[in-house]
DNA sequence: AGCGGGGTTGCGGATAACCACAATTGTTCA
DNA sequence: TGAACAATTGTGGTTATCCGCAACCCCGCT
């Protein structure tokens, strides 16, 4: 899925203005008059951003941006909000919004955020720096390590890995400890979250 | 360590001015004269913004952007490029940097792009929907049994646990069991990856 | 030929995890 | 007051992990 802007809003004005400066501004677009119309349709790898309005009939753009947090969604969210809904999109901010923009808006101000946002999100997936953390570690694993590593990754018994492997149990065994020693890890654990690019 | 703008630049001139342009805007900032000596200061848990020159004497603003990549800063990054150096900028952005601002900047705009970065990085922090993926099986756990998970996530044994907690190794094992059970997965390594912001 | 590194294996024991079965408190809520 | 739930513990047994000690094979390099 390429990265486009994703707008949600039940006013058809609005949704065909939007299509329209955005067009105009050279990015790409797709509306939905509705959360659930959006919903139906979203899927975890959907890149570039979200403009949401805050009020809508049925499900509210909050409601989506809640629901959306839940399925893991990191989508970066803009809501666009009339003035007396502010304090709501402030508090969405606090939760993890990107941004939001007040209604009427300012097209310049309108794409410029949006395109931040989607800037935003095409850094966040870049392969780069994020998780080197630990790449000069996992550089001195031997291929045959690394092999053994993906399986304990996935939560393996030593038993079943040798299986796959064609090799002793005892084998297992070294590579494992080979691994947590070149790792600098303790426990399976702690090289789960060491390469799962937490902090 | 609270957010702010953190500068490095080898031109005083520049540091001046900058320090005199984010403190009129109340934006909290701070210099350094070099790659260096801004690195001598880095912590894991600095918060903000980075404005980082590209070119310096002595360690280039590049390099630096690499080096604490390396080593695993997330601060978003803003280069200040002079007209040549655009396409090492370009680069970078590719990279992972959050943005990049030509020489001679326009205050409002360098202000901007600087406060954008501090929200960016404020909004990857919150709590919010990042990790939320996990919390609706989180919020099934018991009180008890978050402790009990803390403690296996740290890595350590039923037995330690047993003792931190001055109950009984079964009574861990029970808990851990339900804790597999209610997170829905089936080993401490997949716990540790749930949780860990990872997908 | 000698050396080192990577991959492999066996043995045996200490330690921990995992589990089914069974049971006892204390609290909250209908 | 009785159902439901959280927290607790025990017994006994199976299965895994973790390690030291020792060893063999293959390959590339000196």
């Amino acid at each position: 899925m390429n990265p486009i802007a994703h707008i949600v809003d039940d006013d058809e004005a609005i949704r065909d203005a939007l299509t329209w400066l955005f067009r105009s501004r050279h990015v790409a677009s797709r509306v939905w008059p509705s959360a659930e119309a959006f919903l139906a349709d979203w899927r975890e790898d959907l890149r570039g951003c979200l403009v949401l309005d805050v009020r809508m009939g049925g499900m509210s753009g909050l409601q989506l941006f809640d629901l959306l947090g839940e399925r893991g969604s990191r989508l970066p969210v803009i809501f666009l909000s009339g003035h007396g809904d502010i304090p709501l999109a402030v508090a969405a901010v606090k939760k993890g919004a990107f941004d939001f923009v007040e209604k009427p808006f300012n097209d310049n101000e309108l794409v410029d955020r949006v395109i931040r946002a989607m800037q935003f999100d095409a850094s966040r997936r870049a392969p780069g720096p994020i998780a080197t953390v630990a790449s000069a570690r996992l550089n001195q694993l031997t291929p045959r390590e690394r092999e053994v590593m993906e399986r304990i990754l996935a939560g393996k018994y030593n038993k079943v890995i040798a299986d796959e492997l064609n090799i002793a149990m005892r084998t297992v065994e070294v590579h494992r400890a080979r691994i947590f020693e070149k790792m600098g890890v303790k426990s399976a654990v702690e090289l789960a979250q060491l390469l799962s690019g937490n902090r």
